[in-house]
This record gives structure tokens, sequence and C-alpha cells, in this order.
DNA sequence: GCCGTTTTCGGCCCGACTGTTTTCAGTCG
């Protein structure tokens, strides 16, 4: 069991605590204590044994019990019982926007609503409406959060089943007689969301004989028999397809089970046009098998360099391939001596002191942090008023005192408030060296009123990047109503960098709308949002994005090393 | 439930908005 499981499963106990009306700092302590075993360093098992994890900060008897309870039985006994006493559908009626614990509570109370459907049922026959404390707006927006629920449901966040599809891989990779094994599908083709994990394996051994030699690695596992292959299942309901290939199909196989169907399919014209036939059994000529050792192998043999499997979504990537005038994709090394922007330290809502993410930052390779804690309109992240600012500062510079070839930039995270102005005055916003401004509140306006909001915003001289454009949460929130292209019109013209949000719930700017973005002139910029040292390695997802969305070094901001990064800031400051 | 001590209880993040009310509970970030 690793820390996130633990993590999850008293994040879980949390919720129920709160649906069953239990004290909200009772709550709270294990949510609180979710966060400590999540950013504890090394491994669950070891924090277990050398005591750390009895001595973290937010871990008590109660929540220390819970976690060893489940890492030796695998079994959660207060959650057993919780489970008892609260409908788990009130679980899911607690994701609803606008549906907190109270009113869940309420709806069990007083309709007996124990499940989404009866929840619909009661929205659309008014009986919910009638309820104190509802009205016919409730109803109307607890229709428009199940719509939301029903067409997310099945899916995960990618970085989620991406670990999950690790696991699997390294556990099939262990196994005697398995060639080689890799994760495909969405996963592999960077995706934000995934419905499960795919996987090829590369074996001689039958899927049933595959299958036993797996389950006696990872008894935990779920494993049946499917067509092609195995059936995964974990505990928690996360699912998988391993598909079981002979050796010499490897390549063929990944390819197929690696997608897109779009790309496939272009795949498959260019084939056809030059006499081949690419199907999932591989690529044939006059009927005979053409070998080919792995996927470049049977890109070359199309007459096509390697498409990288970001691109493989069925634009024009094949044409472009057909052309030679792919892009050189960016990649995480061209991050080396650039920026590690957008980090949340203590000083906010961050679990970690400056020098702490600055380490880590410059042992892995950057040249600067670009620490950016809330403003003081963010009050609930402990955003900085001014004195606090100045404080930070100082801070800053002593720290900065300390190294010879890395620097930390002070910056800021500041609100875009509710009038398209950026919280502080110019005074204060002047003082750092560069401003990345959100949208963190009011985030139900009108595409009109939210568009005017952000363009003004956009026109003040201190903010460098737009932060998280579009607002949204994977599989939590939708999109605020925004005129984008206004908005990437508006950043060219001004000089406003985009930021490609790395958080594995926002990965905003959308992929989709990078590359246009960048055939417009926008600079992209990628940051982490980091609110932990791993929340550092949301680099890596933001990376993943900009080449999913074409993207090359020179498109994004922070791969320049700091006087770029600054220049660019200062820049804006001057017209 | 956890923390921290002023060391075994009292405090724990809070301001703004929303939809409901007609003064405010609930939700959110």
């Amino acid at each position: 069991m690793d820390k996130r499981a633990a993590a999850h499963l008293l994040d879980t106990i949390a919720t129920y605590l709160e649906l069953k009306g239990e004290n909200p700092f009772k709550v709270r302590a294990f949510a609180n204590a979710a966060r400590a075993v999540e950013t504890l360093p090394g491994t669950l098992e070891e924090a277990l044994a050398s005591g750390a994890l009895a001595e973290a900060r937010g871990i008590g008897p109660a929540t220390l019990e819970v976690v060893r309870e489940y890492a030796g039985t695998g079994r959660a006994t207060a959650l057993e019982e919780l489970r008892r006493e609260v409908p788990p559908g009130l679980l899911e009626m607690r994701r609803i926007s606008g549906l907190g614990a109270a009113k869940v509570r309420t709806l069990h109370a007083q309709l007996r609503i124990t499940t989404l459907a009866e929840l619909e049922a009661a929205a659309r026959d008014g009986r919910l409406a009638a309820l104190s404390g509802f009205g016919e707006k409730s109803a109307q927006k607890i229709l428009r959060g199940i719509e939301f629920l029903r067409r997310t449901s099945g899916l995960a966040l990618a970085h989620h089943a991406a670990r999950w599809g690790e696991e699997i891989r390294l556990a099939v990779a262990a196994l005697p007689g398995v060639a080689g094994v890799e994760v495909a599908g969405s996963v592999r083709r960077r995706a934000e969301v995934a419905h499960d994990a795919d996987l090829v394996a590369g074996t001689a051994l039958a899927p049933a004989e595959l299958g036993r030699r797996l389950q006696a690695a990872v008894p935990a596992l779920g494993v049946a028999e499917a067509p092609g292959g195995l059936k995964l299942t974990r505990e928690d309901g996360a699912s998988a397809d391993l598909y079981a290939v002979a050796p010499d199909r490897f390549a063929a196989a990944l390819l197929w089970a690696t997608g897109s169907a779009a790309h496939l399919e272009r795949l498959a014209a260019h084939a056809a046009d030059r006499g081949l036939t690419l199907g999932p059994g591989g690529l044939e000529q006059d009927g005979e098998g053409v070998r080919c050792r792995d996927e470049a192998a049977l890109y070359a043999a199309l007459g096509l360099p390697f498409v990288p499997p970001e691109l493989r979504e069925g634009g024009d990537e094949v044409a472009r391939a057909a052309a030679g005038t792919l892009p050189r994709l960016i990649e995480r090394d061209d991050l080396a001596g650039g920026g590690l922007v957008h980090c949340h330290s203590v000083y906010s809502d961050g679990a970690n002191p400056i020098a702490e993410l600055a380490a880590v930052a410059r042992a892995a390779g950057y040249g600067y942090l670009g620490l950016t804690d809330h403003s003081a309109a963010a009050a609930y992240a402990g955003g900085l008023r001014e004195d606090a600012v100045l404080r930070q500062h100082a801070e800053i510079e002593e720290l900065n005192r300390g190294w010879p070839d890395f620097r930390i930039l002070k910056g800021i995270e500041a609100d875009i408030l509710a009038d398209g102005t950026l919280d502080y005055g110019a005074e204060t916003l002047a003082r750092f060296d560069f401003v990345i401004g959100s949208i963190h509140s009011r985030m139900d306006m009108d595409r009109a009123t939210m568009t005017a909001r952000v363009l003004r915003a956009m026109d003040d001289p201190h903010l460098t990047i737009l932060g998280h454009p579009t607002g949204r949460l994977l599989l939590t929130r939708d999109p605020i109503a925004l005129d984008l292209d206004a908005v990437l019109a508006k950043a060219v013209e001004r000089g406003v960098a985009i930021e490609i949000n790395g958080d594995p719930q926002r990965l905003d700017l959308d992929w989709r709308r990078c590359r246009g973005a960048r055939d417009a002139g926008v600079m992209l910029s990628i940051g982490a949002d980091a609110h932990s040292l791993p929340g550092l390695d949301n680099m890596d997802l933001g990376v993943a994005v900009a080449r999913k969305g074409w993207l090359e070094k020179t498109d994004v901001l922070n791969t320049r090393n700091r006087e770029g990064f600054l220049a660019f800031a200062r820049s804006r400051r001057q017209t």
C-alpha cells in the first residue's frame, strides 16, 4: 500500500464524518492527516517502521491507528463502520457543486434521498425546491451538477491512471516469461483524463498462465481473463486492460493500443496509399506481415518518422510527419537552467518553507524558482498581507545570498478581483519581479462580464502571466465562461504570457488550445502550482501538455534563463 | 481528532457570495 492510498482512505473517512455531522474540527483533523501522510518523505512502510509517521504533524493516535491497521491488514474498521451508518450514495452527492455536507444531510433526513437518481427525481418534481433552505435555483444547479457527474463518471485523472498503470507495468515486467510491457492508451498519449489504464505485454505465455503468475506476484490484484489478455481491477474500482501478444507482434499491438482511433485511421489511410495494410495485427504487404522490432521501425516502414504518442490525436500529425515537418517537441531537459514557476510556500497555503522548495528546484537543475504565494484577497489560502510581502522579500534576499548559481524570484499569484483589477495596489505590485494573475472567486459570471474582467486584468502592466486561464478543475468543475479567443488575442497584443498549469486537476490551458495560441504569437509559461515538494513534479505534467499542444522550447517562457524571464516581465512594465 | 502548552483543555482559517430568506446558514476557494 502506498501513501496515496492511505491518504485517500483518511480523506474518505473525513467525508463520511462530515456527512454524519461530526464536529468540523474532527473532520478537518482527518483531512489534515491525509495531507500529512501524502507529503511524508520515503515510503509508508518506512515511515511506519521508523516512527516518522507517528511523529508527523497532523497525525495523532486515532489517525495513526487507521493507517497502521490498513497497512497491516488491508482493512479499515473505522471506515467500514461509517459505511454502515452513512449511505455511500451521499458521498457521490457531496461532489455536486453547491451541495455541502449540511445540505446533503438535510436531503437525506427530509426526503430519504440516498442516491443520485433519487436526488434527480426530487429536483425535477419540485420536492427539493420546497424544502426550507432550498429553492428553484438550487434545484437547477443540482440538476446541472448531476449532469456533470454523469458526463465524467468512470473517468479518472490521467496521472492517477498513469500511476496505476506504472504499478502494473513494474509487476508484469518482473514476471518470468515476459519479454516487454508498456503502458499504452490515452495515458501514453498524455491525455488529461482516462477511463482506465491500458497495457501491452509481449510474451509467449497464454493469458491464463500470465494471469496466474501475476496473481501470485500481486495477491491483492483482481485478475480475470478478457478478450486478448487480462482485465485487472483494484479494490477501489480502478481497472486496467492488459493485452498479451507474442513478442514479435509487440510493436504493432502497442501502436494499436496507444491509439487514438483517429490517428490509426489516418495512419491506415497513409499505409493504403503506399500499398500497405495496417490493422490491429500489424503491417502487411501483399498478405505478408512486415516485421517491425519497435514502433519507430513500424513508422519507418510507412515512410514516416516516429510520431510521439502525445501527437497521435488524428489531427494533421500524419501529414506533417509525411512532410517531415513535425515539431521538435519541448522536453523536460529544456527547462534546465530555466524556471520552476508558480509555487506556494508556508507563507500562504503551501506545506514547505521557501528554502526547501528552492533547494529541491536547484537540485533538479532549474536556474530559478518563481515563488508565487497567494495575494491578500485569497484569505482562505492565507494570502499575504502587505507586511508579510515585505517579510517574505527580506527572507528571499537573505536566501539568495546563499547560492551563486540560483535565484528565488519574488513573484505573487495575485487574485483578479471581480472588477478585473489585480489584488494589491500598483505600488505593492511593483515590488514583485513578476506577477501571475488568477481568478479564484466569482467563477460564475456570464461570459461577457467574465471576459471583460480578464481583459482588464491583462491591461495591468504588472501582470506577467495569466494563471490557469479557464479555471477548470478536471472531473470537478467546468471552465469559467470566457471568450478565450479574445483573451489569447489580448495576450499577443499586450505581451502577457498564458500559463499551462501543471496541477493534475487543472492542466489549463487545455492542450487543444496551445498550438493555435502559439501560432497566433502567444507566449506560454509552464507552471507547477505546487503546494508541497511532491507538487514540484507537476512541471512534468505541464511539459506533457505543452508537448501535446505541439510546443517547442522557444514557445515556453520559463525555458529562458533568469535574465530572459525577467526581461519579459520588465518589458511589459515599460510600455 | 490534533496540537500546544500559558501542559490535559481550549482553539482550530476566514471573508465573500449565494440563495434563501427578511437576518443568515451554507458553500467555496
